[in-house]
DNA sequence: CGGTCCTTTGACACAGGTCAAGTAATGTGG
DNA sequence: CCACATTACTTGACCTGTGTCAAAGGACCG
């Protein structure tokens, strides 16, 4: 793919944008490609603040210019913590999870991503974290070299970056307070109220709360063990808090008292 | 502070810069408030990159004009969470914490700053999380709007931007390994050996571990309680692979099989 | 229909938390 | 210079939330 020309790249972009959809997922792919890499942040509610409207309609070819598409099936990794970091993507559909591994093989999964994500970060020109699909998944490629020359022409991509850095950054801070100081009820609500929040982002329904990732994915997030998020599901739903629809569907039954447990009241 | 001419601003900053010294800390402050804003990154070993070579004479003189100094006293705040973020700053001596709460107190600190350090990250307007000086600390402040305005005239200082959040993200994905999946002992000594690396990264002795933050930080950081870091200290003393010189200074005795425990070997 | 994988459940163990007391360092006022 | 208070750190005894180990469903699939 790397060999055709822009405009064969340009013709696969919009199939792959507007008509793509995943297998085992309902996600509507709802943005363009240039939409995607300037989609609303992860965390604010509003829309308002797209980057989109920064770019006039050469720069938007500019970008385009040097994107080429990928996807991937479940299971299969994206790339590996530690190799040469040389693209960076943005994810149109489906879903990602990324993670770090200590040498015995414990796990700490540090994200899941979602359509309207960035992936990629880099230290010392090599990948900080492996990623891995969960489902079905569709991304957008960047030359990393041809971005950076690109972001030194347009400043307004710079500024875009920023932003979603600082609100990566702000993301982790949370996930600071969750695994340091939560209890695992507190962790797994949290995380079904984030899951809610997101899907919500993208324009998805807030209640049935769908799980794209398995238990051991659920731990790996939440630095807990399997039978602990298990046993935790099931506590919630005696308690009547949620109801397990099946094993990837979760009914909030009662958000408001979740969303106070998720934040330590 | 904030009537007086840019003229004085500069003056009082050079003060600051080449003479200020902590009471407490021997910290010599080895940069100026430009290479403080430039300085190398957090995570490299290398001072090689740093962005101060991208600015031209007069751009570095665009920065100064829109700074001011600022010292705080130990255990007082330089702003609290969901405080509107007028400002942003740059530790020059010193040290601070940062840190969010929970509801009923539960404290999660995120990260200790010190000097070269970047502080003030913000969402939606406001700071995401509150900081507060661990000893006399020396900051300079930056109006976060005219830093704004400056940015889109000094793309560099974009991208130097951008690359400091992208290495504080990465050690943010460092501390969710160590909070999600490391035992307490590793905590312990995954937390000396960052010290240590971040000492000589300031270009000071790698060996007594000086720590300027007392038990109830260093726990609050590592997701522990005073007593299991207490212990710690004193199992790992026992054990020959740390001296504890006084409260606030450990020698690392076996510095290789400390770093080993520390990567989780 | 037997095998595989994932999730749930149960019994038990233990790392780290809690509560309480002891020790050391520092400051304060007489 | 000494009683005394204060604060920070350490240590001990005990407890509990979560991990570990093992087994039992349940869904999916060839």
């Amino acid at each position: 793919m790397s060999q055709t020309s822009n405009l064969q790249r340009q013709a696969k972009l919009s199939d792959s944008c507007f008509s793509i959809r995943t297998q085992m997922e309902r996600l509507p792919l709802q943005a363009t490609n240039i939409d995607a890499l300037v989609s609303p942040c992860d965390k604010c509610e509003a829309r308002s603040h797209s980057a989109c409207a920064l770019l006039d309609p050469s720069e938007q070819k500019q970008i385009v210019s040097i994107m080429t598409t990928v996807q991937i099936a479940p299971q299969q990794p994206l790339f590996d913590e530690a190799e040469p970091a040389e693209h960076v993507y943005n994810v149109t559909g489906g879903a990602l999870k990324i993670y770090k591994l200590l040498p015995d093989g414990r796990r700490q999964i540090t994200g899941f991503l979602f359509p309207g994500d960035f992936v990629g970060l880099m230290h010392n020109d090599v990948y900080a974290y492996s990623a891995e699909a969960l489902v079905p998944t569709a991304l957008c490629r960047f030359s990393r070299r041809r971005l950076e020359d690109l972001l030194s022409e347009i400043p307004h991509l710079e500024q875009r970056l920023l932003g979603m850095a600082s609100h990566e950054l702000a993301a982790a801070q949370d996930q600071m307070i969750l695994l340091g100081r939560k209890s695992a009820r507190e962790r797994v609500v949290s995380f079904l109220v984030m899951l809610s929040n997101s899907a919500v982002r993208r324009h998805q329904p807030a209640d049935p709360v769908s799980l794209p990732m398995n238990r051991t994915d659920i731990a790996d997030y939440l630095g807990l063990t399997i039978e602990t998020v298990s046993r935790t599901f099931t506590q919630l739903k005696k308690q009547g808090l949620i109801q397990l629809l099946d094993d990837k569907n979760i009914h909030l039954a009662k958000p408001a008292a979740l969303r106070d447990i998720a934040t330590g009241f």
